[in-house]
DNA sequence: TGAGATATGTCTAAAAAGAGACATATTGTA
DNA sequence: TACAATATGTCTCTTTTTAGACATATCTCA
C-alpha cells in the first residue's frame, strides 16, 4: 500500500527540494548542469527536466548562491558552477529550520 | 546572515508540508479546521489563510486520508475531521522516503 | 556515417498555486 | 451594544510552476 504512494511522494520530494539537492551536491564538487542531472536522477529515480534544470541554475547564480565558470573541453563547453558562501549558508539555514520545525511536531 | 534567509525558509517549509503537517496534527487527535489552522500558526510562525486551508481539508478528504462529522455546539458548527488508516499510511510513507532520500545524500 | 549520449539554452501554452476579497453566522467580552 | 475572536465556505484574479517542444552542437562507438 505504501508502495502506490512511493512515486508520487519520491516525485514531489525532488521538486520541493531541487534547488537544495542542487546545492547539496556542489558541495561535494563543482560540476555542470548535464552532470547534476544525471546524479539528481541516479540518487532519486526521478527524470529531471533540463527545461528545468537550466533556468534554476541561473537563478541560483542571480541570487549569489552558485558562481560559474566556462570550460572549454575541445569544441565541447561546459558552464561549471560551483557554490558560493551565501549558497553554503542557504543550506545551512534550510537545513537548521527544517529539523527545528520537525522538532516542534513529534515526529519518530 | 541564517536569519535573512529564515522567514523565507520557514514560509517555504510551511507550504511545502501543509497537507503532511495537517495529517500530523490529526494523529493526535481530531480537530477542525479554524484549530488546524491555529496549531500551525502558532508552532511555524507563519500565517495561514482559511482560503488555502478549507479547500486543503476538503481535497484530503476526498482523497481519503480524512473523514469528517459534523458537531453541533449550540448554534456554532464545527467540522471535525479524523485521519484515515489511508491518511496515515501516507505520512508514514512520506517519513520514511524522505529519510531515504536524505540518507542517499550525505547530510548531517 | 548514423545513432545515442553529452551539453546548453529558450520559449510558450497549460496547469497549479497564490493572495485576498466576498459572504455569513455565533460566541465572548468590555 | 459593539468589537474581536471563532468558525466555515467560495470565488476570482494574478502569479508561479510545469510539461514539453524548439534549437543547436559535440563526442563516442558501432
Amino acid at each position: 500500500m505504501t508502495e502506490q504512494f512511493r512515486k508520487e511522494i519520491v516525485q514531489r520530494i525532488t521538486r520541493n527540494l531541487l534547488d537544495i539537492q542542487t546545492l547539496r551536491l556542489l558541495t561535494a564538487e563543482p560540476m555542470w548542469g548535464y552532470k547534476i542531472k544525471k546524479q539528481i536522477e541516479a540518487t532519486t529515480g526521478v527524470k529531471l527536466r533540463h527545461g528545468a534544470l537550466y533556468p534554476l541554475l541561473n537563478a541560483l547564480e542571480q541570487k549569489g548562491f552558485l558562481k560559474s565558470q566556462k570550460q572549454q573541453q575541445g569544441g565541447r563547453t561546459r558552464k561549471i558552477y560551483t557554490i558560493t558562501e551565501k549558497g553554503m549558508e542557504y543550506i545551512d539555514a534550510y537545513n537548521s529550520i527544517l529539523k527545528e520545525q520537525i522538532s516542534k511536531q513529534n515526529i519518530k
